[in-house]
DNA sequence: CGTGCTTTTGAAAATCATCAAGTATAGTGG
DNA sequence: CCACTATACTTGATGATTTTCAAAAGCACG
């Protein structure tokens, strides 16, 4: 599992502070005062991953807590004869390693060169006594991830493989302009991940997915410049499509 | 919406206070020490909801939290033309409500008659703020939800009829012993939902529940005296197939 | 210019859903 | 107390969406 998809390496390497970090306004970082950054300078490792390299393990001790600060990368759980989910794809911003449990309950795999930052579990759990605005920052990023799991639940659930297709894409576009992703002008849409990483994650095969992108294209509804390039052509009728009318 | 299987109705009124509340070891509320526990019962709101009564409606402003104190609640997410995704059960010790947004995410209803403890948002808030140890609690009891969720996603996205129904059944004996859910002894599971509600809980039809639960049945994998009581015959086999083994 | 991967497309197969009906159970009212 | 009705649960036959199997086309990279 080593590299894929081609895409430019850049600032994989280097120690740069919290305080120039280009994550710390969309993550929970951002709760830190600026007079205070270098102790949390002190304790975050910045370290490039490579595309295809993964950083978590599932059942893994879970040591450590990671914030993603340049790139994407799939959250994924397996089974033991190797069917997949993705459950979650995490860019520049996105804080890892939430749970109570000593092991980690998936996997994190780099989908693009990618950068991200190690941080000591019991060392930031001791930041955490000092910053409690850091801690109320993690219980809202747990709650919204709560609410963005239930969803998911509904669409693996209950949606049609053009409903789910057409979520994604929508979620993806609306996810970018928040969360830092990639994004184009108009309704253009970047995909880092591959085909199987969608199909993982809204529980279909990739020739489905495939297929499916494939009719949208053709009855218009989007646009396929490059496999991992989207545009949007009519927002309207994709939006009917993923929340399940028509 | 009213009503449905039977259940003896118990302590269904009356505002006891969260000192003799049975709920509370297993909740939120066990983070407030018993000296402090009048400021947190002048918040709470004891309130009993019937058997398929709803108390949070997906959509509507948020004002509220809630904590489970007996019975057990379905909640769920709608589509427009009433395809349903129920995302989890909460018994007694579940704490509902946690969203940044401001409205509710998911609908909440009773599956047999029960007791839930209302919270108004804003002085919980508050109250959060003097006691940092609950605030922690809730990032724990948010994290543990997020790993479950995850696990859901696995299931609904990768697993079989077959393998959902071993796996829901195994849960909800492991939730039992713990949660304060109806258990029985041996390998006794009590379903107080209905057929439908595991269906819309597992991504599935009726029907398809109903068959594979006959099926495990006929291969001695489990008992079933009545259709709300599961008995596990052969729980190695049982995990197996939930993990997706064979 | 192959080589290996990803993506796409096609045909056949399978799981699960849908449609339909029968059985069982609970609650209701006479 | 018993019949009656409504609802839940189960079972059967059919059908469809999606998967599986197979292979071609498109792209990077060496």
């Amino acid at each position: 599992m080593t590299s894929m998809r081609a895409r430019p390496l850049s600032l994989l390497r280097g120690a740069e502070p919290c305080a120039s970090c280009g994550a710390r306004s969309s993550s929970v970082c951002a709760a830190i005062e600026p007079k205070d950054l270098d102790r949390l300078a002190a304790l975050a490792v910045p370290q490039p991953v490579l595309a295809g390299r993964s950083f978590i393990t599932e059942g893994d001790p879970a040591e450590h807590f990671f914030n993603v600060t340049a790139g994407t990368a799939k959250l994924f759980k397996l089974l033991p004869d190797g069917r997949r989910q993705v459950t979650g794809f995490a860019s520049a911003g996105t804080f890892l390693g939430l749970a109570v449990s000593s092991s980690y309950a998936f996997s994190a795999e780099a989908v693009e060169p990618s950068q991200v930052c190690r941080f000591s579990r019991t060392r930031l759990r001791h930041l955490l006594d000092d910053f409690p605005a850091m801690e109320r920052r993690l219980l809202d990023v747990a709650s919204n991830e709560l609410v963005a799991a239930q969803e998911q639940m509904l669409l693996l659930g209950r949606k049609t493989a053009r409903e789910r297709v057409a979520s994604f894409l929508l979620a993806r576009q609306s996810c970018a302009a928040g969360c830092g992703a990639p994004v184009g002008g108009g309704g253009r849409v970047l995909l880092p991940m591959a085909r199987t990483d969608i199909a993982d994650y809204l529980g279909l095969t990739v020739e489905t997915v495939s297929r499916t992108m494939t009719r949208l294209r053709t009855e218009r509804l989007i646009d396929m410049p490059s496999p991992t390039e989207i545009v949007l052509r009519n927002r309207d009728k994709l939006t009917e499509l993923a929340a399940g009318l028509t």
